[in-house]
DNA sequence: CGAATCGTTGAAAGCAGTCAACTAGGGTGG
DNA sequence: CCACCCTAGTTGACTGCTTTCAACGATTCG
């Protein structure tokens, strides 16, 4: 069975059975849950909010796949763009330090759930510290540190709206990459 | 442009200005590089024994599976795929020990390499320690420890040819994965 | 009000990282 | 042939970032 978020955000998870757990993303409107070639789920979901989905039956998906290869070509573009970018996960859990995960995930986020109007400073964070934590592999008190870090620095403020981010956003990102394409 | 690779394995990593790589994964024959849809390469490519790829024009190959969907199909059926190995090691990364990181990636790459015939005992590392630190998230100092720890507790042996593992490998795998899916 | 959940803060511990010395092979050139 | 160098890998001592453990504050809800 296929999902396709048609409102709201949900959390994609693994988890050991001993309780660790690892948020592997997040789903927002167009994201499809789950695989029309394999009846077992990636991974486990639950809904940060109120969230709606479009239920595909694996079998008629296919079909209809099959007939439009257009979508079939948009699916496979998705998910050359997700694989990339899960890569770039990578990069921060494996590499990078409790500020810049936090740091390039707000940025990350602000450019994904902002989408609709121009990318604004006030970051909307509908999820908990656990799910932020678990994204970036930290706990929930490191996460609360750093938060706290950067508002004694001025680089950002915690609202109940969101995380208000200051003009000094601009400024070198604490996490600059560039590859070496070889 | 695309490669697709026929004979050998390359090592596919991320780089930061700063000197950190991060290895997001290992390319086997019949692996795709790159995507059909961009011209930007997703991360940078270096081979670890002689490599031979197959190059594809990027408008020849879109053309190609524009014109056989069941290709178009088998390759979203790869990239969810590996969308979702990519999900797993995000887990690894960002919850797993040192001992854990490494003798989940023993257990996965023997799986992978040794495709050919049943799984062999001895495992062939084609790569240095430096690529496998890199590939979990560690320093080579640490993979370095962990094997001698492995070793002192008769878990495997180190040879030229590779890791030979002793059988003790079957039990309880050191990483063990559990999925509550909701 | 009490209970429960979520988040913050502080102190201490621990796992992996850093720095450094050392070993082992492999290639080169005198 | 062997001294030399260079690279890959191992090992040890120490440091440090993040975790762990614990107490506390804020908010919601029955």
């Amino acid at each position: 069975m296929v999902y396709m978020v048609t409102h709201g955000t949900a959390c994609l998870y693994k988890m050991l059975t001993d309780g660790r757990r690892q948020v592997v993303g997040f789903a927002l409107p167009g994201d499809f849950l789950g695989s029309p070639f394999s009846d077992r789920y990636p991974c486990s979901v639950y809904a940060i909010n109120e969230v709606t989905v479009r239920q595909l039956l694996r079998g008629p998906f296919l079909t209809f796949l099959r007939a439009h290869p257009k979508s079939l070509s948009l699916m496979l573009e998705a998910a050359l763009q997700e694989k990339t970018a899960a890569h770039d996960h990578m990069l921060l859990l494996g590499r990078g330090t409790a500020e810049e995960k936090f740091a390039e995930f707000i940025i990350s986020w602000r450019a994904r759930a902002g989408r609709r109007g121009a990318l604004a400073n006030l970051v909307p964070l509908p999820m908990s510290r656990r799910d932020v934590a678990d994204f970036l592999g930290l706990t929930i008190e490191t996460v609360s540190r750093v938060v706290t870090k950067l508002e004694r620095e001025n680089v950002l403020r915690v609202t109940p709206e969101g995380l208000q981010l200051m003009g000094s956003t601009e400024r070198p990102l604490l996490f600059e990459r560039s590859y070496k394409v070889t």
